[in-house]
DNA sequence: TCTGGGGTCCTAGGACCC
DNA sequence: TCTGGGGTCCTAGGACCC
């Protein structure tokens, strides 16, 4: 047995809102913020005050929207705005890189961040306190540390540090009795526990588990043979056993998608065509972007199921490539064929797709007997697709796309976000002004 | 009228092989 | 009347995460 291992959880609060309040300090006073999906759909993200407003996660905009003004709840919304966040989150990540080996650090979602200070011999509550100034300070966002000897253990304490305010933003597990690690975990509910969804908590609750530490105490074996393999890593995870790989490198994807819902309902196939060739050369450059190539193409197209009145038609389909390939134009046609095979006439179209499969290394495609090369980056469709990466890296997502991907100002179905802030960290033009 | 968009992993069951 | 045992691969679907 090697020594505990002491690994931190750093998770920023309302990471959408905060960032949107950096920049909005007049909404520090008793606002309600929120932020919306994309196409404005339903909420995201919501601010403490609007946590506390009862407003729940995935709520429908138009609902809320009604609500508030019946209310007269200070609700203020937001359109998701991904510049800003990305470039937030990037800032915030090289602050904690900082504090450890740049192979102790694993960066595991937009807003959240695993260190490992299994070899770094400091005082863990007080470097919890500079993690949490320094953020706050460098970036202005407010975050909160959780430690344990394995990832769902230090899951959890982020997850006391966020809810319980005796921990002042900082929860420490890594130095406890199992005593008192005892009491901690019988204070957190088995559906807050990292890995226990929805499903598995109602099947868990009916079996008399419903805390954390319930589910520390419970036969690995039992749980093995009730549930699954996964339910059972997670118990040993709360034992202080780890189960879960340290990913310092992120794996390249094995699957990419592309897909939006339409501003408008689409109706023909000409219409359709456009949408997908457009997420067929977002999914390309996507792929592009990590040296993959594709095996498999496929699309699906969506009725709106929300919609009773409506006959309901989703359809999906994919297909094998006989070659694989990252040409933005090859995938948009295989694409384009794929729709075809699966529209049919006389539905209402909301939302369509693209999703690339069996992903491997560019350089490994195989050929085939009749096209021994295969499109690849080092064809000369491979500069084509570069030069397009550029203009596009250059000149914004979409400047430049393929074939029937439609012109911008003639979209109908391209999202709405009539709520969007600045991006006030990536666009000269849109810089925050003081007066 | 308006209800997001990405991902991962696991399991079960069928087809097929020797 | 009796009808094996051991695999692989593929796909669909369900569960989870942010």
């Amino acid at each position: 047995m090697s020594a505990s291992r002491r690994i931190a959880l750093v998770d920023a609060n309302s990471f959408y809102c905060s960032c949107e309040r950096v920049f909005r300090p007049d909404l520090d006073r008793g606002a309600a913020v929120v932020v919306l999906s994309n196409n404005d759909g339903c909420v995201v993200a919501r601010s403490a005050e609007a946590k506390s407003l009862g407003i729940p996660m995935g709520q429908p905009w138009y609902m809320l929207r009604d609500e508030a003004r019946r209310k007269r709840w200070p609700v203020v919304a937001f359109s998701s705005n991904y510049t800003l966040y990305g470039d937030m989150s990037a800032r915030f990540m090289s602050v904690l890189a900082q504090f450890v080996a740049p192979q102790d650090v694993e960066q595991y979602s937009i807003d959240e961040c695993f260190l490992d200070f299994t070899h770094h011999r400091v005082d863990l509550a007080a470097t919890g306190r500079q993690i949490r100034d320094r953020v706050k300070q460098w970036t202005g966002l407010p975050v909160c540390v959780g430690y344990g000897a394995t990832k769902t253990l230090a899951k959890l304490a982020n997850h006391c540090a966020k809810k319980q305010p005796q921990w002042s933003g900082i929860c420490d597990l890594t130095g406890l009795s199992n005593a008192e690690l005892s009491a901690v975990l019988a204070s957190v509910k088995v559906q807050d526990v990292w890995g226990i969804g929805r499903k598995l908590a109602e099947s868990l609750i009916r079996g008399g588990i419903t805390t954390a530490e319930q589910l520390r105490q419970a036969d690995a074996r039992r749980i093995r043979e009730r549930f699954n393999v996964v339910v059972e890593r997670t118990v040993a995870e709360l034992q202080g056993i780890p189960c879960l790989a340290w990913e310092t490198e992120p794996p390249a994807k094995q699957q990419i998608i592309a897909s939006r819902s339409f501003g408008a309902p689409l109706y023909t196939l000409d219409e359709l065509r456009e949408p997908i060739h457009m997420h067929a050369g977002r999914a390309a450059e996507k792929l592009r972007a990590q040296g993959s190539v594709a095996g498999r193409v496929g699309v699906w197209i969506e009725t709106n199921r929300f919609r009773a009145q409506d006959a309901q038609y989703s359809p999906t389909r994919s297909v094998r490539l006989p070659t694989a390939t990252a040409d933005s134009a090859d995938i948009a046609a295989w694409a384009s064929h794929v729709l075809k095979s699966i529209w049919r006439d006389g539905y209402r179209y909301v939302k369509a797709g693209v999703m690339l499969d069996e992903l491997r290394p560019a350089g490994m495609a195989q050929g085939t007997l009749f096209d021994p090369a295969p499109a690849g980056l080092d064809s000369s469709r491979g500069e084509l697709m570069e030069l397009l990466d550029k203009v596009n890296d250059k000149w914004g997502r979409n400047a430049m796309g393929i074939g029937h991907a439609g012109v911008r100002a003639a979209r109908s179905w391209d999202m709405q976000r009539g709520m969007m802030s600045p991006r006030y960290t990536t666009a000269w033009s849109e810089l925050r002004a003081v007066e």
